[in-house]
DNA sequence: CGATTGGTTGAGCCCATTCAACGAATGTGG
DNA sequence: CCACATTCGTTGAATGGGCTCAACCAATCG
């Protein structure tokens, strides 16, 4: 075993109720840590796979901050989403057993690679466990639907507004501030996962600030006014 | 048992390979017909299911076609899928056991209530079984991955013309006609689903008819030009 | 039959895009 | 260390694709 893959033990894992263990036992949780998981890191602007590799596992992300997204044949990419600690990534690679998108760590990151052969097996012998991953794929297609929602019937403000809140309480979840966010990846980033242009998303963000709902330096945005930001995220189009 | 809710037997089922059973052994389908899968009748227009009921079942479309939406606070609705058979609906349900969309028929239609606790502790006996619906929740993420493209990066005409090859190859694979297609859903349904106004809708399908790519008369229409097609499905914007 | 729903088409408008210039931050090699 | 390139972000001006508003038609249904 090398330095830089360590058997980890998800018994002790300070985000155990975030990511796939959670609601399981402590004996379930063991049995979890006998048959899997290893622990890597991966650094800034690595790829954790690519569109088109095999796939053998699933990742749990462990620390820092992934994004996800297509790459089209015509050079036009889309952003999927973002990931950070106690997420699963890969689960949309498992039809076909090739990834069918990249996943980028955007910041110096650590993932559990979870055989998914072996998943699946403890998964036969679990209940509890395959129950718990059941509803986590349940709920990442709940997820994209909201954000076809997002996408096809919210204009640029709305998005921005909601992608905002939509972070400031997944970090909240990770007893992290939820009115003080660094984003981890650029503004072209955040455009394409929200189908709008870099340009429109800076200036958005110069505008809230303006309005004084945000403080945003670059990549520092606090929260200034929440409720203002809430209001932004659900005007009445029509 | 009442005369609309029969027994259902996958075995004999026309649709078993695009079904739930795809893959399975004679003997596996045998167990899973023994164990669930009531068929009933959905008339056009009626709810399968509302946001907000509670998850017991999900749902094998036996035959006909539905639409699933959300329902936003404001008003606004966006049509999430259109879903036809063998393909399952609820699976986004799973997370909470709540629904969390409408399944509504566009046609007089027929579905096989799968109730999900017996289904998982089938799962638990059919490790092919649980693998298929594993594959099957992937497949789904995956597709709405394309979506989001499609919402997030890609022009009217384009979004149009993808939506209608993938009609008809979903139409072709359930060995009915690829070329003419009956559209089961409105203008208004296509243009939510695909992040459009109806009126847009209207006027791409009426360019593409005076291109002489499609023949449209109301809901029918007829692919004349399917090279055409795929080309308008993928213009370099950039 | 009138009422309702669904579809088409036109004219004008507006929000986000495009194109462009510039600034700040970071990194690299000489 | 500086000169330079590169990446990232901001802001302005002009454009245009899809939207809004509106009128009208066709089909369907009580």
């Amino acid at each position: 075993m090398n330095l830089h893959e360590l058997k980890s033990v998800c018994g002790n894992c300070g985000i155990r109720e975030l990511c796939l263990p959670a609601g399981l036992s402590d004996e379930e949780v063991h049995m979890l840590d006998q048959h899997m998981a290893h622990r890597h890191p991966v650094r800034k602007g690595e790829y954790l796979y690519r569109m088109g590799d095999p796939f053998r596992s699933l990742f749990a992300v462990s620390a820092g901050f992934f994004k996800t997204s297509l790459l089209h044949a015509d050079g036009r990419s889309q952003v999927t989403g973002f990931h950070m600690m106690g997420e699963l990534l890969g689960l949309e690679a498992i039809h076909n057993e090739e990834h069918v998108c990249d996943a980028i760590a955007l910041e110096d990151s650590a993932v559990c690679a979870i055989p998914f052969d072996q998943f699946e097996h403890l998964g036969q012998v679990m209940a509890n466990l395959q129950h718990r991953f059941n509803k986590n794929l349940s709920r990442e297609i709940a997820r994209e639907h909201g954000i076809m929602m997002l996408l096809g019937s919210m204009r640029s403000e709305e998005r921005l507004a909601r992608f905002l809140l939509d972070l400031a309480d997944r970090f909240a979840k990770r007893h992290q501030s939820d009115s003080e966010i660094i984003l981890r990846m650029t503004r072209e980033d955040i455009g394409s996962y929200l189908g709008l242009k870099l340009e429109t998303v800076s200036r958005l963000l110069s505008r809230f600030h303006d309005e004084g709902t945000l403080e945003v330096r670059g990549r520092r945005v606090r929260i200034l006014d929440r409720q203002a930001l809430i209001r932004r995220g659900s005007e009445a189009i029509s």
